[in-house]
DNA sequence: TCCTCATCTGACACCGGTGTCATAATGTTG
DNA sequence: CAACATTATGACACCGGTGTCAGATGAGGA
């Protein structure tokens, strides 16, 4: 089985390799009968591209990669699903990138990044979306990139979210709706800009019912199981108790109820839990977290479809033509299940 | 800031590109002034080399893909976790290609990927592992591979698991020890080795320890929550119930959690569970899971790294240097939760 | 001293595509 | 029908490295 270049293409067809990479490329100036001939010849070979070849012409890769630091598996699983998505479509392949690096580390990491990769573009997913210097520094860079769920709209880059905010004020009005008046809070981490959007909700929702916002209900976490934990020790002894418990993902929301459950207290009876995320954890415990559901797989998709629009435009001369500032907002999604109800009393 | 290439650092260090070329190969034959001299060159001028001329120079794209299909996220973060340590060591990026796909289209699918993508090797990990036609079509492509929790050995490709067999037989040993007789098991899907592995492992426990095979007492499930839920639906519902069960995996095992909790059932008191992978959630649960945990990322780890030794060897042209059959086998191990005790009677 | 052999080095073709430009073929206009 | 614009095509250099091979250099042996 020998190998199918161009050139075997070329004389097969009886045309110039000119005119092979033409046709393969749509571009204009080639007659009907010779396209025709020539896909003939694709055809009849069995002819693919070598993607390496025509990289080093082009001076791409095709490759892109995802950007990410996130402690929920799932999440992470999503974010790919949706990238690798896009990526196979438009003929991409897709690199990931774990990295738990801040600062100039970051920097240095994600410059080698560049170097020994050759990216054509990077999805920037939290907490990269919204690191102001990571994204300078690709500005400046003039690595083209967009960003998941991020919040600041400062400048030119794509970027896809879901509404944070809403979310954490539906949930929130959600238990207030049942009768909670003390309902705590616990934040993700600080990184995340997430964070601030979902607090921010959870405080719209108390301000609009008329309810006093109270500090000591409030704890930081980072997002984790394990800071859920922590943060449930506290909560769960308050005195008096909050009779509802709102943390700002499912894998914190699971550590309460887990906490809730060997203290005895029965849930939602005793203590009403949600979380945020619709992680799978939310349906594989008993009682089933009510939370909020962000399409993860769409936003990652949609960024990586602009972020490859965005590529392919830079690549003809079109020099900066300026695509306004775009950022889309998908929808969130409340979902009940068996963790909320009304509080006994 | 102009771009560096090799001809930039051969003008530099007043030499010819070929020589550079050795330098950073490490080919013999360059004395070790001129060494210096290109050396001191690299560092001056930052120079990375492009790999993707490299790439087509040589006809490697420096790229391994990671092959799966696994309901559970966290076991894929730990199997790219691994891949990626192992790739970065070596300068090979990783792809990630998910796969629903069976039979023939499965065939196809990898044909595809292997025309894009020129894919320098590929790591199999379950259920593809032990997928007979596509290891025979890689084997007759001649692409390198490697596989991970494979069983069967009848090749000389390189193969990393970890001992499921052991593993389902030292848990079954403790439920047994803990005084259970009437141990349920659910399997797991069909496709993958690990499920044959697991049950001979419950077997050769009850037969070590002079226990009947109840037959009544085996679902078949599929390694996901779905499944064990309704696994667990039978068998809490058998007269007799049994006094443990043992799922082969986590998943299965939290689903049959959630339906004795559903069902007022006290766990360990009423019915023992046990689980398999020591996946997240094991931990996340109350009570949480006795389980098994693998060296997932080291097994994956190793098997990247064999196959890239492999992928560099196959490049010397010195043509099928066989190595013998390589299979690695690593340790399980029995982590003990609360989802296990002594039977109440 | 001359020849041989091993070591070092560079010229040049090549990997498989794409960009530039010149030229041939065709169409349009006055 | 001449003069020019437009479309179609191929020759050739180029992307940034590596492989081949021939030539230069220096050490060791006759």
């Amino acid at each position: 089985m020998k190998k199918i270049t161009i050139n075997s293409v070329a004389s097969y067809a009886g045309v110039s390799k000119k005119t092979v990479s033409r046709v393969l490329n749509n571009e204009p100036n080639v007659s009907d009968v010779t396209r025709e001939k020539v896909l003939k010849a694709f055809k009849e070979l069995d002819y693919t591209p070598n993607p390496i070849a025509r990289g080093l012409a082009r001076n791409r890769s095709f490759i892109i990669a995802c950007l990410y630091d996130n402690p929920s598996k799932s999440y992470i699983t999503r974010l790919q699903s949706g990238a690798l998505a896009a990526c196979h479509q438009h003929g991409f392949n897709l690199l990931i990138h774990p990295c738990e690096l801040r600062g100039q580390a970051l920097l240095d990491n994600i410059e080698q990044l560049l170097q020994t990769s050759r990216l054509d573009g990077l999805v920037l997913t939290p907490p990269f979306s919204d690191h102001g210097e990571l994204v300078a520094f690709l500005r400046q860079k003039k690595v083209p990139f967009a960003r998941v769920a991020s919040v600041k709209l400062d400048d030119d880059s794509v970027s896809v979210r879901s509404n944070d905010e809403q979310g954490a004020f539906e949930i929130t009005e959600l238990l207030i709706k049942l009768g909670h008046k003390d309902i705590a809070f616990i934040k993700g981490h600080p990184d995340h800009s997430a964070t601030e959007q979902r607090f921010n909700g959870y405080r719209r929702a108390l301000a609009q019912h008329g309810i006093e916002y109270q500090e000591r209900l409030v704890e930081e976490g980072n997002f984790s199981y394990h800071s859920g934990a922590d943060s449930a020790e506290t909560i769960l002894h308050l005195n008096p108790r909050p009779t509802a418990v709102f943390a700002s993902n499912d894998y914190m929301a699971a550590a309460v109820l887990k906490a809730a459950t060997q203290m005895n207290l029965k849930v939602p009876d005793d203590i009403a839990i949600a979380g945020f995320d619709n992680a799978p954890i939310a349906r594989h415990i008993w009682p089933g977290l009510t939370t909020i559901a962000q399409p993860v797989e769409e936003m990652t998709r949609l960024a990586v479809e602009h972020l490859i629009e965005q590529i392919n435009q830079g690549d003809n001369g079109d020099e900066e033509q300026q695509k306004e500032p775009l950022q889309i907002t998908l929808e969130a999604k409340l979902i009940c299940r068996e963790s909320t109800a009304a509080p006994k009393s």
